[in-house]
DNA sequence: GATGAATGAGATTTCATTCAT
DNA sequence: AATGAATGAAATCTCATTCAT
C-alpha cells in the first residue's frame, strides 16, 4: 500500500509535489479538517518528509498561500499593459484574473476562503495579495480620475471603497463562474466591465461598455 | 472555577446565550479551531448542557447560521418597501445591511466566511441566505430593466451575472466598513450605490447617482 | 415528548415497572450500555424517581437480577415434587424452566449472561441461584444413588461434576429454545432427558428414557 | 509513570502483546468496563498505538474474539483423530478442550461470556466457533448412529438439541474447572464422557463408560 | 410524588509531531 | 534522502447522578 519506495527526486519537485497536495486537500476539507496523513499520501511520501521540507502545518499552510497568491498576482500583472488606458487595464486585468482562477480552483479556494478563515497570521497573508489587487485598481480609479477634468473631487476614502466594492464584485463573480457549469471567464469579464464601468443605471438607459475589441467606439 | 454554580434559567433564554457564545468563539477562532469547551464556559454553562440543548457541534453551528441568517435577511427585508423604485429599495436595503453587519461583526463573520469554509453541509445553509438576498436584487434589476425600454435585451444569465457582482460589491463593503475605524454604514452605502448604480465610468464623468434625500433631482 | 404529566401510581406497581424496563433494555443492549434515560422513558418515568425508587444503577441491576431469579427458582420450586422418583422430578423442573425461560427471554438473558459479565457483585447475585440449582440437582442425585446399590462408588466431587454437567446442558438447551424458531419447551425437556438420564451409548443402542405420561414400553 | 521510553519492536510482535493485554483486561472487567487507557497500558504502549493497528476498540474486541477462537478450535482439531470411533473422538476432543481453557482462562471467558454480551456483531464472531463446534458434535452423533441399527431414528432435529446439551455440558465443565481450585482437566473429562455417553440412569446402574486406555472392555 | 435543569468525571478517538534507523 | 514506530495533548461526546422546585 503506498506505493512501496519512492524514487529520488530534487527538492523543489518535491516540494511543488507536497505544495499541491496541500493546496488540494486543504481545498476539499478545510484547513483545519485537511490532516498531514492525507496530505502526505496524496503526495507520494512520508510524513517525516514532509515536516523536513516545510517544517509545520502551519508553514505548510503559509508556503501554499504565497505560491498561490504570487501566481494569481504574477498571471494578473503578466496581462497587463500600464500604457493603455484605464478601463482596458481593468479589461486585461480581470480576464487573466477570471481566467486563473478557473483553471486553478483549488487555489482560489485556499487564497479566497480558507487563508482568511483560519486566524490572523494566515488573514495577513491573504491580505497582502489583496491588498495587491486594492492597490493596482485604486490606482486605475485615481488615474482616470486625474485625467477626468468633472470627477476631481473623489476623495481618497471615497476610491478606497470603490475600490473594494470592486474587488468584491471580481471575487464575487470569480466564485460564480467556478460554480456555474457554463460560465466562461470571457462571460464573467464582460459582465464585470459592464456592471463596473457603466453602472446599472446606464445599463438601463442602453449605454453598455464597448469591449476593446469592438469595432466601433462606444464612447467618443 | 469559572464562576460557581449557575443559576437556573428556562431553557429558551439559555439556548440563546449559547448561540450567543458560539457565534462569537467561531468568528474569533473559525470553527475548527473552536472548542465546545470555550464555547461552554463563555456561555456560563457545563459541556453536557451545551450537548443536551443542541446535540452536537455541528448542530449548534448550523443553529448559529440559521440564526443569523433569519437576523440579517429580516433586517434587510424590514427597510425595503416594494412599492419604492428600483433604486431607492435598493439604497434602502443595503443601508440595513450595512448598518446590521456593522452592529454583528461576528454574525457576519460567521455567515460569510466561517459558513462557507467547513463542508458543503454548513455552506449550503449560508448558500440558502445569499440565493434570497441574489433574488432580491435579481428582481430589482429585471423590474428595472423591464421598465427601461432600452434595455430589454439582458440575458437573464446576464442578470445573473449582475446580481452576484452586486452581491460580492455589497460583502466587500461590508468587510471594509467593519475593518475601516473610521467608515461608516452611510458612507459605505453611498460608495456602492455609486458604484452600482453610476459606474465608474460615469462618476468620471461627473454623474453621480443622487443619494434619495437629496433636493433636486440628479437625474431629469 | 413524553406523554406530559404521569398518572399517581402505588409504589410497589411503579418500581415493578421500572425493574421490567431495567430488564428489557439491559438484555438488549448489555447493562453498561443500558442508560439509565433510556430506563426511565420506557418505564414512562423521570430519572430521579428512578435514583428515588432504585437508589443507584448498580442497585438497580441487583433487584432485577435478584426478581427475575427468585421467579426462575419458584416457578422450579413450585413443578416439583420431591415424593416423586429421581428421574421424574427432574423431567417436571426441566419442563418447568424450559417454560419459564421461554416465556421471559430478557429475564432469561440478564440471569445467564448479563449478570455473569459486569463484575464479581453481580456474578455473585446469579451463582445464588445457580448454587440453588445445582444443589437441587446434586440432591437428586444423590438420592439415586443411593437407592441404587450398584452405584455408591460415586464419589461427592464426582457428583459435582455430574450436576455442573447436568446444569449447563440445561441452560444450553434453554438458548437453544429460544433461538430456534421452531422449538418447542416439551422438545427441550424430552432431548434433556434422553440426554441426561439415558447417554448418548445408550441411545445409540436403542433405550430411550421413558417420558412419565408414556403407558408402558418405551416405544414399542 | 507506566515504565519509560517503550522498546521498538516490529509490529506483529506489538499486535500479539496488544491483544494479550486487551483479552486480560476484558475478561476481567468486561468489555465495555475494559478502557482502551487501562489496555494500552498493560500492553506497555500509548493509546494511540492501539488505535493505529487495531483501529477501534470494537476492532480490537472482534479481534480478540477470533484469535481466542481460531486458537481453541486448532487445539481441539489437532487433538482427534477422525478414523477412530466416535467416543473415542469425543474424549479426545473434550479433553483438548479443557486443557486448552484450564491454561487459557481469559480467552475462554472472553470467548463464553464477554463475546455473546455486547452486542449480535460480536455474539456473531462468537457463534461461529460455537457453531463450527456443534457441527463437530453433531456429526460425532450422526456417525454414531448410522452405525447404531437400533437408533437411525434420531431425528435431525432431535440429534441439533442432542448436540446442544452436550455443548454446554462441556461449556459448564469448564467453567467448573476454571473455578474448583482442585479440579483438573482430565477429571472433567471422564465426569462430561460418563454423562454424555452413559447417561446418569445408566451410571446408576453401574455402568460407566470405559475411558480408552483402560484393559479390558466395559462394553460387550 | 414527581420533575426540569444542571454538572463532574471520564470515555473513545484524532492529530501534529518526533525519534531511531 | 527517506521512513516505520511511537507519543503528548487535546477534541467531541456520554453518563450516572443531584439540586431546587
Amino acid at each position: 500500500m503506498g506505493g512501496g519506495r519512492t524514487r529520488r527526486m530534487p527538492r523543489a519537485e518535491r516540494e511543488r509535489q507536497m505544495l499541491d497536495a496541500a493546496v488540494e486537500i486543504i481545498a476539499r476539507h478545510g484547513y483545519t479538517a485537511a490532516s498531514m496523513d492525507e496530505i502526505a499520501e496524496l503526495a507520494g511520501v512520508s510524513k517525516p518528509l514532509v515536516y523536513l521540507y516545510l517544517n509545520s502545518k502551519d508553514d505548510l499552510f503559509t508556503a501554499c498561500i504565497r505560491r498561490e497568491a504570487a501566481a494569481l498576482t504574477e498571471a494578473v500583472r503578466a496581462a497587463v499593459r500600464p500604457n493603455l488606458p484605464a478601463d482596458r487595464q481593468l479589461w486585461d486585468g480581470v480576464q487573466a484574473f477570471f481566467t486563473y482562477t478557473a483553471e486553478h480552483p483549488d487555489g482560489w479556494t485556499v487564497l479566497h476562503l480558507q487563508a482568511r478563515t483560519h486566524g490572523p497570521r494566515f488573514a495577513a497573508e491573504a491580505d497582502a495579495m489583496r491588498a495587491e489587487m486594492t492597490a493596482f485598481v485604486t490606482r486605475l480609479i485615481a488615474t482616470a480620475a486625474l485625467e477626468s477634468p468633472h470627477s476631481r473631487d473623489l476623495s481618497t476614502r471615497e476610491i478606497e471603497g470603490l475600490a473594494a466594492a470592486l474587488i468584491g464584485a471580481v471575487e464575487s463573480l470569480a466564485d460564480w463562474t467556478n460554480t456555474t457549469p457554463t460560465a466562461t471567464a470571457a462571460q464573467a469579464s464582460a459582465t464585470l466591465m459592464n456592471f463596473a464601468w457603466s453602472g446599472l443605471g446606464n445599463l438601463m438607459s442602453g449605454n453598455r461598455w464597448a469591449p476593446p475589441g469592438a469595432a466601433s467606439a462606444a464612447r467618443p
